[in-house]
DNA sequence: CTGAAAGCGCTAACAA
DNA sequence: TTGTTAGCGCTTTCAG
């Protein structure tokens, strides 16, 4: 067993109360009493035991964070930036994954339950109804999801959709496709109304589709079938993924078609022709989720995006 | 406050310690008082305090896993085979990232103690005396690090990085560099101990460096100015940096000189020229040390590499 | 400033 | 099968 209050109390024959306060409200016992304490529990290798100390305090000093899924490069920066701001605070960071699965969603939120003081979850994909059900058990705040009376940090994603896709407008492009993100995801709902009305474009929506590079792949034929001279796909993993497929259907980009993510992703900004892109604020929206999550502030909070112009957009073919 | 054992068990006019057992053995209770108290709990909306539990129970249901960036491509794999091992054992998996800092590491081992069962810490920065003390502390299985008397999951990078070298030699090669990765890193040690006397290979040691892309590309000057033909990378982000830098320098990979990385992460097999690169068993890795903590076996167990021959590897220039 | 005592929510003998 | 009774390790009144 390992070694307690009680130890630590009987070792320099002191009240386990008094060993308490020394850990958790030093200034109310006397200085040498303190060292004494401090020095037994050094020497004894005490660790005070969180979890029996969050059911008197009702605190644990944790916060967890689900994302839908840890290999998508969109998750990294947002998580340390919450990690770093979970620190700065005295708190500790847990990451869960759900696999893209809003069962497993509920499921993790359950198992943070009484071991988090709160969580913020990230795209989160169960049904409004479920979320509802959820945030009702725990403090949350939810990122690129909105949900009537809950703390929120959206991305200002219909705004950089709109824009990159004014941006194949003024590049001469007239007929273009929007590869959709997965069905329960608030930011591919945004990016299709956004897209919906650009001047100038004719728009045909291809999806839902996973929000991976095969999701990419998968509908490289239908892309190319479509006759369309450019694409704005759901995010960057996407975005190759369909340069891919198209590069084996012999389509070249952005020779024959441009194409356009959205993350900026390090994925996207290593890969060859550099992605053009939106730019997601990821990592300030990681630091506000656990800023807002910490002090119980309730807010709904939209973040700045912008385009980034690589090399995977160009004027169609035949315009100079 | 939350609803507790008591109130679902004033409830429906029983004891708390039959709610108790409805949840922790169901079958030792009558199947009507079960289903009575069941219904109780869902209608009250009541959820066990794991917290309160582990403290009886020892146990807590939770697993930890430690890595040093989460941003790195190498883990997202091994984390959710990790995951997946996890579940599939009725386990929960925290997850933290230590930012390539050890001290992190101990104090993230600290918070985790009492939350989790056990702790997974993945290729470890922290010396020998600083990770004993916190393998002391609590169950706890190695991923890419030795030491003795703990459980250990090896991969056989020394093999792969001897393998990737002889690749080169076998295309010509007579000159190459090893990138070497940073200080603290077992896996970087094996490498340079494997590539040190490759038959007809002279090889110029370069680090130690950071294991990012930066690493790769801060080197691109010392190794275009080293006279080597041929490069092997601690990992494949410090194999795309430098490729990257290399390119900035005016020296073409493969034309000029040939890259290898390890780790075969999204990244590289993404990247152009597609990396060619040294696969590492990240999933089994996860799966494994997972297992091992479950089963509290102790056991040192050493993974398979393999080489991946892609595009940027070429024989030397001169060389037809 | 320190000790005594109660109790956080739950489980685990032990009885009944 | 169910109730009773102790705690798990810690904090927090309340006295002293």
């Amino acid at each position: 067993m390992a070694v307690t209050i009680r130890d630590v109390a009987r070792a320099c024959g002191v009240h386990v109360s008094t060993v308490s306060r020394t850990f958790s409200a030093p200034h109310m016992v006397n200085a040498e009493t303190r060292t004494r304490v401090l020095s037994a529990a050094e020497e004894l290798g005490y660790r005070p035991n969180r979890a029996a100390r969050s059911l008197t305090t009702g605190r644990t000093g944790n916060l967890g964070l689900i994302v839908a899924d840890l290999a998508n490069p969109f998750f990294p920066p947002l998580i340390k930036a919450a990690q770093a701001a979970a620190r700065a605070r005295d708190y500790h960071l847990f990451v869960a994954d759900t696999d893209e699965d809003p069962a497993k969603e509920e499921e993790l939120v359950l198992a943070f339950s009484k071991q988090v003081d709160g969580v913020v979850l990230c795209s989160p994909r169960a049904s409004n109804k479920a979320l509802e059900k959820l945030v009702g058990t725990i403090p949350s705040v939810l990122v690129n999801r909105r949900l009537r009376g809950v703390t929120t940090v959206l991305m200002d994603v219909a705004r950089g959709a709109r824009t990159a896709m004014e941006h194949l407008a003024g590049l001469g492009h007239r007929r273009v496709a929007l590869v959709a993100g997965p069905a329960g995801s608030w930011t591919s709902g945004e990016i299709r109304k956004a897209v919906a009305d650009v001047p100038g474009l004719d728009t045909v929506v291809i999806g839902p589709n996973a929000p991976t590079e095969e999701g990419g792949t998968a509908v490289a034929a239908q892309v190319a079938a479509a006759g369309v001279t450019g694409v704005l796909a759901y995010n960057d993993l996407v975005a190759i993924g369909l340069i891919e497929g198209l590069d084996e259907l012999g389509v070249s980009v952005p020779g024959d078609v441009s194409v356009i993510g959205i993350d900026d992703s390090i994925t996207g900004r290593l890969y060859r022709p550099k992605l053009t892109t939106v730019a997601m604020p990821t990592a300030d929206a990681g630091r506000m989720a656990v800023d807002l999550l910490i002090t119980s502030m309730s807010a709904a909070t939209l973040l700045e995006t912008h385009l980034v112009v690589r090399e995977t957009t160009a004027p169609p073919k035949g315009i100079p």
